[in-house]
DNA sequence: CGTCGGTCGTAC
DNA sequence: GACGTACGACCGACGT
């Protein structure tokens, strides 16, 4: 008999893996995620471990003996999604070939294989490790038994490990689940009792039994009546949280060896799934490219005539193919014009839009960007690479960096990924929007905007005074010298060297924490409060912003051209980068000083244009609420309205109190917020902030009907779409942990309002540009913002082409606002 | 020396 | 645990 024997909780692993990797699926969609992260995991195991005994162990298809001894046992348990069910059977015939154990015993959960297991290899003399995601395995340890933890890191963990982990000691854990329960497991566990108040509980009485015996003694109201009026409830729980270990399995400890791989049948299951990465890379069917061919004039002439013609490049040559052959020469050869009539497919067209001069090319044809395509069919997932789309739309390998093999991917791959759009019903979305938004963002970001760099310099150097003085003073002050930057010394400097009143620590690393929101706890606490708040504020603008922005700009020029990404957010809103132009502060002291750096070059003026409001008249024509719309029909200021609803009191008697109370609300249905945080946000109570959002609801009762709606339907079908029909994909969502799914649903229910504004601007962008004045250009997008660079004299031309552009971009039920207005600078524009 | 996770803070 | 989407500066631990 081996020394060590390693029982695998297969089920739980591949119940965290379906939900920890995201997006994967073979070709023809069949998902692969779960079985992926379970094959990752064994593999791990057997580097790290080299265990020679071994099995992993699965549930099977209810029902099992708990079903039949306790009636309501899983009832409401939801059914797992036949996303998941389907890895199950490809999983376990993937780890059988690999030579692993495969084990499952029909009427009992697969906790009970491995409580039978240990309990024989540990009579045997037998080490046992169990390795699961689970809690409910801890009460299985003891002598000779550790369980190995996956959740975050691996923790190997044996009794004293349990109880420093989990609170209680093993024999304690059924004990500890009978109060709490488990939800995923549909363990009811004492209504009222949660994981600290179960574990307490357990701690100071001990056993169930002994608990309910001294229900009496407990000074919680909601334990006592809990534990008096749930006991059978609880005896209950704790009979299905126990693991059995004399279930009728047939196989023996010393049965369960490590065999030798089936190695033809394991390389054809990975074909089969598509794990290319997996197999030997000889056994990959890999993509191959005949030698490039020069590209001429009589290459040219074919390739015009090809229905897809893949294109890659590099800094000075470009590769073309038909899908059959490759054609490779300098990319100086080739003119605007020999684009013009290629059916171009690309991966990630841009940066080369922009160096070739993307006003020449492409205008209005039909080219497919491979990367933004594969963002629009899973917009949460890392852009596919060539080789990951060659994977799944072609089934092949495709060798890394060889430009010949990746132009006759892309040639191959440009008419099922418009076909998979199209079905999908996205081909308008990609059509209409995405393909030329391509286009408008290379020029915007070649075009760039010009920034005072003088300016900044002179903001920066007498920013570096201020903060020199305020170091000096919050130094005297502390009596200490220390890191002002860092929230570690600041926290150690405040709450012990100077004993302030610690509130709150930071959620990783239970460091003190030292936000903004603490500190301006402590503003009058202590004098050096409000130096560190000023000296945060300044050392974070000046080196985030006044500092940055310089660094960027091209000297010649003094213009800065960040990126604007669009294939980064997961609701379809662009996003900015090197540098983000997306966040330049807007309001305070220092908004209006940093902003006045950002100017129009000579002879010309900035054009800025915002939408008002637009993500709540987005909301009110998803919704149809007809007094919602009818705020914005009239044309009122939407949170005096709401304000006056709520309230119910006459506009006119809305106090600034009111409108802000309203406004806050108003921003907390768009992101899903709760009575807590809503409390906090507005320094009421709890009952008083859900009593708020209640009056809200009743008001504008197809709001929460349209909530409700999106809630369901993301349960139901795992993606929810915006108003052009672009996609977000919450997989497993229905059957994920309480605290996740109830965080995947606010992500759901505002990626349709966040994704459908970003839609109606992205549309609007597209429409625009071609109508404006001549010399004028778009400059900057900031999610409802566009501001465009424009000759003096075509200034006001150019503000009225934006605003009628954006208003029109969309025919919704409430009207769309666009204010504008023109200035030099961008603090000018209000 | 670079990388990466953690914390904090800016925008919409 | 409690409010969605981003980017990035700085710190400090860790690895080369």
């Amino acid at each position: 008999m081996a020394d060590v024997l390693y029982l695998i909780d297969g089920s739980s692993i591949l119940y965290r893996a379906f939900f920890a990797i995201r997006g994967l699926s073979t070709a023809d969609g069949r998902p692969t995620n779960a079985i992926f992260g379970t094959l990752k995991m064994a593999e791990k195991l057997l580097k790290d471990h080299a265990p020679d005994h071994i099995a992993f162990i699965f549930d099977t298809p209810a029902p099992t003996f708990r079903h039949e001894a306790f009636e309501a046992y899983k009832a409401n348990r939801p059914d797992m999604p036949d996303d998941m069910a389907a890895q199950i059977g490809p999983a376990k015939q993937i780890l059988a070939a690999m030579g692993l154990p495969v084990l499952e015993l029909p009427g009992f959960e697969a906790d009970d294989v491995i409580g039978t297991l240990a309990k024989r290899a540990t009579e045997e003399g037998c080490e046992v490790v169990i390795v699961t995601a689970d809690k409910d395995l801890f009460q299985l340890v003891g002598p000779g038994v550790r369980v190995l933890h996956t959740k975050k890191e691996d923790a190997l963990l044996d009794e004293a490990g349990v109880e420093a982990v989990f609170g209680v000691p093993p024999g304690r854990v059924v004990d500890v689940l009978a109060l709490w329960g488990d939800p995923t497991d549909n363990i009811p566990g004492v209504p009222g009792i949660g994981e600290k108040g179960a574990k307490e509980l357990v701690r100071r009485f001990g056993d169930l039994e002994s608990v309910l015996a001294h229900a009496g003694e407990v000074e919680r109201k909601a334990y006592r009546e809990g534990l008096t009026n749930h006991a059978d409830q609880a005896r209950a729980s704790r009979s299905l949280a126990t693991v059995v270990t004399d279930a009728p399995v047939e196989a023996f400890p010393g049965d369960l060896r490590r065999r030798e791989p089936d190695t033809a049948k394991l390389e054809a299951l990975f074909r089969e799934y598509e794990f290319t990465s997996l197999l030997p890379a000889a056994a990959a069917p890999a993509l191959a490219a005949p030698e490039a061919a020069p590209l001429d004039g009589a290459s040219l002439g074919r390739l015009e005539s090809c229905v897809s013609c893949g294109m890659v490049w590099s800094d000075d040559e470009i590769w073309l193919s038909d899908g059959v052959g490759v054609w490779r020469g300098p990319r100086a050869a080739l003119d605007a014009g020999a684009f013009a009539h290629l059916a171009l497919c690309a991966h990630g067209l841009k940066p080369f839009l922009r160096e070739s001069g993307p006003d020449e090319f492409l205008a209005g044809e039909s080219f497919l960007d491979a990367a933004v395509a594969g963002y629009l069919l899973d917009p949460s997932a890392r852009v596919p690479s060539v080789e990951d789309l060659a994977l799944a739309f072609l089934g092949e390998a495709c060798p890394k960096d060889d430009p010949a093999v990746r132009s006759l991917a892309l040639a191959r791959l440009r008419e099922p990924i418009l076909q998979k759009l199209d079905g999908l019903g996205m081909a308008s979305l990609w059509r209409d929007i995405e393909r030329p938004l391509v286009g408008a963002l290379a020029r915007m970001e070649a075009a760039g905007i010009a920034i005072d760099v003088p300016y900044f310099q002179d903001l920066g150097a007498a920013m570096a005074r201020s903060l020199a003085d305020l170091e000096r003073d919050i130094f005297e002050a502390a009596a200490a010298e220390f890191n002002v930057a860092s929230p570690k010394q600041v926290g150690e400097v405040l709450f012990d060297k100077l004993g302030l009143p610690a509130q709150k620590r930071t959620s990783k690393t239970k460091a003190y924490s030292t936000d903004n929101e603490v500190l301006e706890a402590l503003r009058e606490a202590h004098p050096v409060v409000p130096m560190i708040l000023e000296h945060r504020l300044l050392s974070k603008l000046k080196g985030t912003y006044v500092d940055a922005l310089p660094a960027c700009a091209d000297p010649v020029t003094g213009r800065v051209h960040a990126a604007f990404n669009q294939t980064v957010a997961a609701t379809g809103r662009l996003s900015s980068s090197d540098p983000n132009l997306q966040n330049i502060p807007a309001r305070g002291e220092w908004g209006p000083r940093i902003r006045r750096g950002f100017r129009a070059a000579e002879g010309r003026l900035l054009v800025g244009a915002d939408y008002s409001q637009i993500e709540l008249r987005m909301l009110a024509h998803l919704c149809g609420d007809e007094s919602l719309a009818r705020i914005f029909a009239r044309g009122e200021d939407i949170h005096t309205s709401t304000a006056s609803e709520v309230f119910d009191v006459a506009p006119p008697f809305v106090t600034p109190d009111m409108r802000r109370q309203a406004k806050a609300v108003n921003f907390g249905i768009l992101y899903g917020m709760g009575p807590f945080g809503l409390a906090r946000e507005l320094g009421v109570t709890q009952k008083e902030s859900k009593a708020f959002i209640e009056r809200y609801f009743a008001r504008f009762p197809k709001v929460r009907a349209y909530l409700d709606g999106v809630q369901s339907e993301v349960l139901r079908t795992g993606e929810v779409s915006t108003i052009l029909g672009r996609r977000r994909l919450f997989p497993g969502i229905a059957r994920a942990p309480k605290p996740l799914q109830q965080a995947l649903l606010r992500q759901a229910v505002n990626t349709t309002v966040q994704g459908s504004a970003a839609d109606l601007i992205k549309k609007a962008m597209v429409g625009v540009e071609p109508l404006l004045p001549p010399g004028s250009r778009l400059v900057l997008q900031v999610h409802d913002e566009l501001i465009v660079e424009s000759p003096e004299a075509e200034a006001s031309k150019a503000a009225e082409t934006l605003r009628s552009a954006m208003e029109s971009a969309m025919r919704l039920s409430v009207p769309l606002v666009a204010g504008t207005s023109v200035g030099e600078r961008w603090s000018d524009l209000k």
